[in-house]
DNA sequence: AGACCGCCTAGGAGGACCGT
DNA sequence: ACGGTCCTCCTAGGCGGTCT
């Protein structure tokens, strides 16, 4: 596994930070290819967003059985108005809204307010910019965990609100394109050998919400450095990542004594900037956005405690 | 001022549930 | 076998109040 560096020259990475040069689009500069425009749409299905959240355009949950889609077809409404072309997103697929005709897709990420804040479950698929030639982008929004004040329309129907919401490119969440998780499995575990112990993709990443500040109770926006953003919206942040000192690369697990061991290797990145701006509609809210201030990693703090410079 | 105690909560960990 | 989301349980640690 290996970091990708911000400036790596792959086609998709080329389209995000080559140069900017119109309304929410930006020149490819391929290897011995014609330039190719690349339009964004996340202006406007922000700008879509921003407006929904303004009207009060509230959250429809169709059942008391229906946790993972009432977010989601919030979010699809928005699409739609946009005037945008999507797959139908299957319980499975990913990300939730592959986008036709545009190399972008939505990934929805539904949060119970207040509830978990620092991070979120982002099982099965590790979050990064980059999915299949497509970029990637996360959709956090946050609606009341209380559901309790909102009338109940029969059969669990309820309507609330949007608490506050963040469209960001997956690269601020992780910016490695290279990595590719398979699930694995070990047979033969348990006194009669016949159980599986699975290895299974599950990954906790911290939120946006927790990654900036200036974000609660608000809609923003977060892009690659580089895009030059429509008239009707403003800039309210720069933003950047560090690439860490080390990158784990493997782990063990000892049964006989539940010990987990990371593996690590430096990151030839190390100290690596990614640069990104946070964005609002003009008229709402300029509340600037700033990166929380950094807090220990686990990996920093093993490195501390174990004091290993392999 | 520092020690101690109890309460509270964020979040770590594991799992349920429902799906392909 | 694998995927997506949310729930429950539990505990470390923060915090405020009280005691020494």
């Amino acid at each position: 596994m290996q970091s990708t560096g911000w400036h790596a020259v792959d086609s998709v990475q080329a389209a995000l930070f080559g140069n900017p040069n119109m309304d929410g689009q930006i020149t490819l500069q391929g290897n011995n290819r014609e330039d190719v425009m690349q339009k964004t749409t996340c202006f406007d299905v922000f700008t879509q967003c921003s407006h929904a959240f303004h009207n009060g355009e509230p959250i429809r949950r169709v059942s008391q059985q229906d946790k993972e889609f009432h977010f989601q077809n919030w979010f699809k409404r928005r699409l739609q108005e946009a005037g945008l072309n999507f797959e139908e997103s299957g319980r499975n697929t990913y990300p939730d809204f592959p986008l036709v005709g545009f190399t972008e897709g939505f990934e929805v990420k539904g949060l119970a307010h207040p509830g978990r804040e620092a991070d979120f479950d982002s099982n099965s698929q590790l979050p990064t910019g980059e999915h299949n030639g497509r970029q990637i982008y996360y959709v956090f929004g946050r609606y009341p965990a209380d559901l309790k004040p909102y009338a109940d329309q029969e059969n669990g129907r309820k309507q609330y609100p949007v608490h506050d919401l963040v469209i960001c490119h997956g690269d601020f969440l992780n910016a490695d394109h290279e990595y590719h998780h398979t699930n694995k499995s070990v047979k033969g575990f348990g006194s009669y050998g016949d159980i599986l112990i699975r290895d299974r993709r599950m990954y906790v990443c911290p939120t946006p919400f927790a990654l900036a500040q200036g974000t609660t109770g608000m809609m923003t926006l977060i892009m690659p450095q580089g895009y030059q953003e429509p008239p009707r919206l403003q800039e309210v942040g720069q933003l950047r990542r560090r690439e860490a000192e080390r990158l784990v690369v493997g782990y063990t697990f000892d049964l006989r004594t539940n010990e987990l061991s990371p593996e690590k290797i430096p990151n030839p990145n190390a100290g690596t900037e990614h640069q990104f701006t946070a964005y609002r509609v003009k008229g709402h809210s300029a509340k600037p956005v700033s990166m929380s201030s950094h807090k220990p990693t686990v990996v920093d703090l093993l490195d501390v405690a174990i004091g290993d410079d392999e």
